[in-house]
This record gives C-alpha cells, sequence and structure tokens, in this order.
DNA sequence: CCATTTGCTTTATTTATTAAAATTATTATA
DNA sequence: TATAATAATTTTAATAAATAAAGCAAATGG
C-alpha cells in the first residue's frame, strides 16, 4: 500500500511490517497463517514482524479459534488503546480538542468558541490548556499521544507548512500553523485541508472501511471535497484536488469568490441558499420557511435539491467513487431528503453502474473535522508504524 | 513510483532497477554518481544494477563529460532502438497500427477504415497482416517487440479483460479483446480506453515529461477524458474515472445516452454542436458557415468556446491538473482559438493559480491513439522492466 | 496414548544491499 | 614528464532481512 521510494534495503521491513498491521487493520481479527497468504511472505518472517509489532504495543494477541483438528490459530489485533492521538479541529468560530484512541474512538472531547477572534496566536492560547489537558490525561494512563492531527478551513501549502489565504480564513494566511504547534506542544503535527481529514474520518474510522475510493462532500458556509482513491489521499498538483464546490453548475451565473461563474457553491451553500431565498438571513429560518409551506422557500428548497442532484451526478461522472458521503452544517437539514437525492442521482447514472452507486450521511456529525484529524494520524501510523511512534515519549 | 506489493526480498532489487531506468528516462542522460544521489543508493548497487540493465541492452553509455578535475562522468541513455513497441489504435471507422521505437517514434505506421464492420473478429483480420508484417520488421532489424499496445473506445473491465459496451462501441460488448490478441499475436497486451491512451501519449512522449498531473480532454464524436496523477494512469473504481462529457453543464439541457441531464457532450461533441447549430450535418460544413459569417452558426460557435470554458474551468477545479491537453477529431477547428479559450479559462481561476495553469494542445494529432497505446507499454517497461521484457523472444 | 493434522518458531542458507577499500581516469602542478 | 590531487566507478568483505526447510507445539480422534 505504501510506495516503497529510493529503498535502502533495511527499509523493506518497515514496509512489510506496515503491510501487515494495515491487514491486522483491515481484517479486525488475523492469524499468521492467513497473514502468510495475505502478503505473500514466509510463515518465519511473520513470526518475526508480528512479534516487532506485538513489543511496540501496536498489536495483541487475542481467543484461539480455527476448523476441526490441528493446532489452534492466534488471533492478531490491532491494541486501540496502548497510544493515544489527539484531534484538533479549527473552525472559523469555534474549535473542538478530542482524545481518541486508535480505532477512533473519542475518550474526551472540549468545545470552545472563537467568534471575533482573528489572531492565530490567540487562538492557540485558547486552545493550548485543554490540549495540555488531555495529553496529560493520555500519559497518566500510561497510553502516550503519538502525534497531533490539525484540520483547518482550506487548503493548506504542503512545501511551505503555511496556510494559503483563500478562499477563507482571514487572518491565518501565511501562519506557519505545523512548526508553530510543533515547538508549543512537542508533538508530531499532522494538518490537513477540513474537507480532506472529514474523508479521512469516513476512510478509517467509517464507511470506508471496505470502499477504497470515496467522495466526502462537505456543505456550510462553503462547498468542500476531500478524495481518497485507492485507500489514499489526492491532493492535486497545487493542493487544490476535489475543490468540487467550485464546479460550474450554472453557466452565466453569480460570480464567486474563486474567480469562477456559477460555482455550485454560489447556489448550494448556507450563504447561496439564503441570498437565493432572499426571506432572512439564517438558516433556521430558512428551513422553518419550507416547513411552514412558504411558497418562495419551497421553490427554493426544491432548486437546492435539484442542484445537489446535478452536481452528485457530476462527480460521481468525474471522480468514479464507491461512494460519495454527505456531511457539513447544512447536512442536518437535508439528511431526510437522502432516499430522494439517491434515487434521483441513480436515475441519471449509466444503467450498468447503478447498482454500485452509494450515496451516505457523514458518520461522525459534528465531530467530523475533529474525529478527522485523529484518522489522519491513524493513516500516517498504518503507512509506516515505527517512524511515527519514533517521536513518541513512552 | 511503482507500489511495491507484498515483497520478496527479490523483488527489492527488481524495484530499485525500475527506479533507476526511470530516473535515465526522466533525465535523458545522467551519470552513475547522479543516481547515487537521486535514489540514496550506494554506488555499488548503482554499478551492479546498471550494468544488468546495459546487459538487457535497456541502456547504453554514451558520451563523458564533467567538471574541471578528475575522473569523467560516464553517461547513461535509455537505449531506443534495441526494442520495438507496436501500437493499435481501433477506431469506430478505422485502425491504425505503428512501430515505434521505445522513444515513441513511429518507424511505420498504417492506416486503414473499418466503415460498417461491426464484428471485432473481421476487424482483427483485416488488421493481422499489417500488424505481422510490422512485427516481422522489427524482428529482422533484431529489434523485437515487447508488446502490443491498443487503444480502444470506451471502457474496459479490467477484471474480465472484456469490454463495456455502454456508451458506444456497438458489436464489441463482452469481446475478450485481450486474451483474443494474446493467442493470435504472441505478444504482451495492453489495453486502455482511448481518452486514457491520449493521455499517456503526452505522459511519457509529449507534454507530461515534466508534468505529473495532467488531464487529456479529447473531444470528437463524444468528449472523453484520461487522467494521469503523480505520473500514475487514474481509473477509479469502476474504470469510470474521468467520464469528463459527462459533466452537466446545463442543468435541465437535453438528455445525454448516458442517462444524464445537460451533459457537456450532449452540447459540445461534434454530433452535439451539429445538433444546436441544425444547419447541415457536417462539421466541416459548420466552421464553413463560421468562416463564411453565417449568424447561426457564428452564434453556435460563441456558445460551444463558452461551454468549453465552463468545462475546462470546472475540471481544473475537480482534478487540480499543472495542464490540461486538449485534442479529438473536432479539436484542429478550434485550435485557433486556443489562446484565447487561455486567457478566459485563467480570468476565471484563484489568482494564485493563475500562473500555474496551462492548456495546451495534444502533440501527435491524428496519431494520438496509436502513440498513445505504445506509450502504454512503454510505461509498464519502465515499471516493471525485467517483468515486461520476460515475454519478449529475442 | 499415539498418530495425525495444523499453526507457529527456529535454524541454515541465500540474496541484495551497504561500507569501505581499491582501481581507473583525468587534470593540475612541480 | 613525472607526480600529486581529485573525481568516478568498481571490487570486496560484511551485514540485514528475507527464504526454505526442518522442528516444535497444540489440538483432535481413534
Amino acid at each position: 500500500m505504501t510506495t516503497l521510494k529510493p529503498v535502502y534495503l533495511q527499509k523493506v521491513k518497515q514496509h512489510n511490517m506496515a503491510d501487515i498491521l494495515q491487514k491486522i487493520w483491515e481484517h479486525e481479527s488475523i492469524s499468521r497463517v492467513e497473514l502468510v497468504e495475505l502478503t505473500g511472505l514466509t510463515s518465519g518472517t511473520i513470526t518475526n514482524l508480528t512479534q516487532e509489532l506485538l513489543q511496540t504495543g501496536l498489536i495483541r494477541e487475542s481467543e484461539t479459534s480455527s476448523g476441526s483438528v490441528g493446532r489452534k490459530r492466534v488471533m492478531l489485533k490491532l491494541r486501540t488503546d496502548r497510544y493515544m492521538i489527539i484531534g484538533l479541529d479549527i473552525g472559523r468560530t469555534s474549535f473542538e480538542v478530542v482524545l481518541a484512541d486508535l480505532a477512533g474512538r473519542m475518550i474526551k472531547s472540549v468545545e470552545g468558541n472563537t467568534v471575533g477572534i482573528r489572531n492565530p496566536e490567540q487562538v492557540l492560547d485558547l486552545v493550548a490548556p485543554h490540549l495540555e489537558s488531555l495529553k496529560t490525561d493520555a500519559t497518566d494512563k500510561k497510553s502516550p499521544v503519538i502525534g497531533l492531527g490539525v484540520s483547518i478551513p482550506g487548503p493548506m501549502d504542503k512545501k511551505t507548512g503555511k496556510l494559503l489565504s483563500p478562499p477563507n480564513f482571514p487572518g491565518w494566511e501565511g501562519y506557519p500553523i505545523q512548526s508553530a504547534l510543533e515547538r508549543r506542544f512537542g508533538l508530531n503535527v499532522f494538518i490537513e485541508d477540513d474537507a480532506r481529514t472529514s474523508a479521512l474520518a469516513e476512510r478509517w474510522y467509517g464507511l470506508g472501511r471496505k470502499a477504497q475510493d470515496l467522495l466526502f462532500v462537505t456543505m456550510g458556509m462553503g462547498i468542500g471535497g476531500g478524495v481518497v482513491a485507492k485507500g489514499e489521499l489526492v491532493v492535486g498538483s497545487n493542493g487544490l484536488y476535489g475543490q468540487v464546490g467550485h464546479i460550474t453548475l450554472l453557466p452565466g451565473g453569480e460570480i464567486c469568490a474563486c474567480g469562477n461563474e456559477g460555482c455550485w457553491e454560489t447556489v448550494g451553500s448556507i450563504p447561496g441558499i439564503l441570498r437565493r431565498w432572499s426571506g432572512g438571513n439564517t438558516i433556521d429560518g430558512f428551513f422553518q420557511a419550507v416547513r411552514e409551506g412558504d411558497p418562495a422557500a419551497v421553490q427554493c428548497m426544491q432548486e437546492t435539491l435539484y442542484y445537489l442532484e446535478c452536481a452528485l451526478t457530476t462527480l460521481f461522472n468525474t471522480y468514479d467513487p464507491d461512494v460519495i458521503v454527505l456531511g457539513g452544517k447544512l447536512y442536518p437539514y437535508l439528511t431526510m431528503h437522502l432516499s430522494e437525492i439517491r434515487s434521483r442521482v441513480k436515475a441519471r447514472m449509466y444503467a450498468f453502474v447503478r447498482d454500485r452507486l452509494h450515496i451516505e450521511s457523514a458518520t461522525f456529525g459534528a465531530s467530523q473535522n475533529a474525529v478527522g484529524a485523529v484518522a489522519l494520524v491513524f493513516g500516517a501510523l498504518l503507512n509506516e508504524p515505527l517512524q511515527t511512534l519514533a517521536g513518541t515519549k513512552t
């Protein structure tokens, strides 16, 4: 699953270890013989590598089980309580810090709001005590934290580790968030765009357990996307892969902040809906009006669903995923229409892929970003177990 | 670059050899010391592996060159004339077979038409003598053919090796083309969709030499796409990744053969243009009318360019490629508008990516598919040199 | 209780790497 | 013109991590 770059011989071992660890995760519970079959490695090698994984505490032996005769198979499982991960979701007006085990289960979670705070340092000041406290909690339980995953709005430049400004996280442009966090908390820090962390939450802890190709669509103040292909996050040449809010849905339509015209985001995001409705300025109000049967609101709602239908069809045809997962602040209002959306999109697909097409709801609701931040670290661990663990103080 | 699966120790060598071969290709000409730096392998290993590559005939030593003092560097190059590749483009109404060297240079090419022939076997009967003759040519020159690359319209099921029917290659649904060709010609056979082979032609022999992420858009009787990300072809979960002709451009528009409505293909393909124009049924006639200033035709042309502008903007935002390459039967009529298209699309992009955005013309014109078929085999060779060469009779 | 089966571990061997020394080729300098 | 200096490549001995095959452990059934 990992790509093996130049290759010093030593790295082969690490690669095989990662391969084994991933297979253990995939199967939840698996014996050494099965690993022999799946990996193509010999039984001796499996013995050695699993032993090393047992020593690190990443896996454990559990019950035995097997057929009728012969020695029973010892099942191996991921050990989810030996190490912890901290996830940090920095939103535009709020934050959430969570302590989670390796299965993505939240042990503890703190939320807070950052309304009006524009200075990144001040936001970190606000977050710091909670984060430190979670870190202490984990260490007290002898489950050291292997890393800090961070979910932020909008894309980041991987080379410089700084945030890109557009379209929407004022005050944070150019802030060297990665190095700042590493210095401040002494943890391995991993950062991604919120749409992408959401996609990773599904990949590792949600619907993606089986689906190797998925697209997460987050609808809120903007519309964003995260793509996982063959189990890997796709970022694109400029880090802008999967900006699904900026597909042109209405040629000749409104000019978007991105420079394009008729973007789905201009009509399908929360601000987009409110602009089209022009009956108020809260999304709650809008859906209230819809429920009350207000004709303008109902009409606007119909259009919103139609745009969603068009956009999702386009996205199936461009990304060919196993599943599209829907989430974001707007989505709770749309959940009740899911089966309708499904059938309308299916009706527009090639007949021969219709059954293979899935549209689902995000698994973690309001905590999707925070869980995704955790998943970001977990993915790194499964891809490079020893290296990721290396920086961890036991 | 290649993904190393389970991993027997022996495979490490193959992987390193592939890595070295790719670096030699990338740099056109490179010395052993430079390979040491680039791969991270030691000089001894580089000596061994390059020696083996020299023996297979895949590379050669060329001139020496270097700084002021010390022993000169011996430059290594890909040897392009020792092995040959045959490319076969099967179109809906014509075919092309080419013999090419490893640099993608056409040594010989034969075209023919298949109008009215619906039976795959009959098409192969027509192609066979030309193909056999090219194969003999190559063997006579002591340059054995390492494989046969095939470009076909519409996607194929990788698991079964059979052609999928929709949307458009009547008579070929379910035909086991891969096994048929392998049996008939005794060559390693590699098959891909024509949009994808076109993309590969650029990847290996055209604009993709530097660009790691590219999108090829082919406009003709339909509109198709091929995506290369991080140097690898992307196919998607159902083999339908990059069906760019089926993005919804006009909500409420015409129903497409694919089942979707308002697809770009319904308005932007050759049939789409002719339907909108309704002034005749040849594309030559249409562009003639445009040149003569016929108002309806001019209007239709304006729309066509506008749709193209919208579609390309959407595609940049969804795939984030380094470059979008335009080709297909329709494109020669549009070439003169390229710089206009460029500036119109750029005007709609995020300001900070505007300079990194490139739109270019396909490199190989009418032979794009055939060259792409060759590139398909070349890519396999660079990824797994010894294995690909294994089946070749010297 | 012993033969049989199956799962896991151990040991000797192999392979492709690394590290370091040796060789080759070239230029600068005495 | 010999010789020192430098740089590129090759050779050699040592090493790491795999394989292959034999051995051990744990279970069932007559």
